[in-house]
DNA sequence: TATATTTGTAAAACAAACTTTACATCAAAT
DNA sequence: ATTTGATGTAAAGTTTGTTTTACAAATATA
């Protein structure tokens, strides 16, 4: 599962510390997320889908 | 987060077990998932989402 | 260059997702 | 009415997601 969350959060000039701020979550969760440490919740997929207005899809890729 | 699997399985006429057997989870999860008492994780939702042919959004929704 | 901010990482602990086994209930059924 | 298939549920266990604390490394900025 591949995401484009730094790009995302390059294009919206957020820190990793923020974008955890807006979603409820800590800055190692984003951060181990952004490394493919593990995938979000679906709930917290939801979030970040609505923070930046894109479908869950547009964020995360399946890898195949 | 509510989700449409029930209806989506009826509109397919698979049962419970046949749905855990195309996404590689266990009958009791997909129950679980059905009635409430947690959330998919994100790799499974994508899987869903594939097998219906549907967005992730037209399957499950945040309950505000 | 020194300092501040951001990012990477790690360990311990807890929470949520998921499995296995097992049994009970419900609805066709015919 | 009893069997058969489908669904509901529960307990114990494993794995994955997440938090907290803490520190090191990288990047920006003064």
């Amino acid at each position: 599962m591949k995401n484009r969350l730094k790009v995302l959060r390059a294009e919206h000039d957020m820190t990793q510390a923020q974008l955890a701020d807006e979603t409820g979550v800590s800055r190692q969760t984003i951060n181990a997320i952004e490394k493919g440490k593990f995938d979000p919740s679906l709930p917290l997929a939801f979030r970040f889908a609505k923070l930046f207005k894109l479908k869950i899809e547009e964020i995360f890729q399946d890898e195949e």
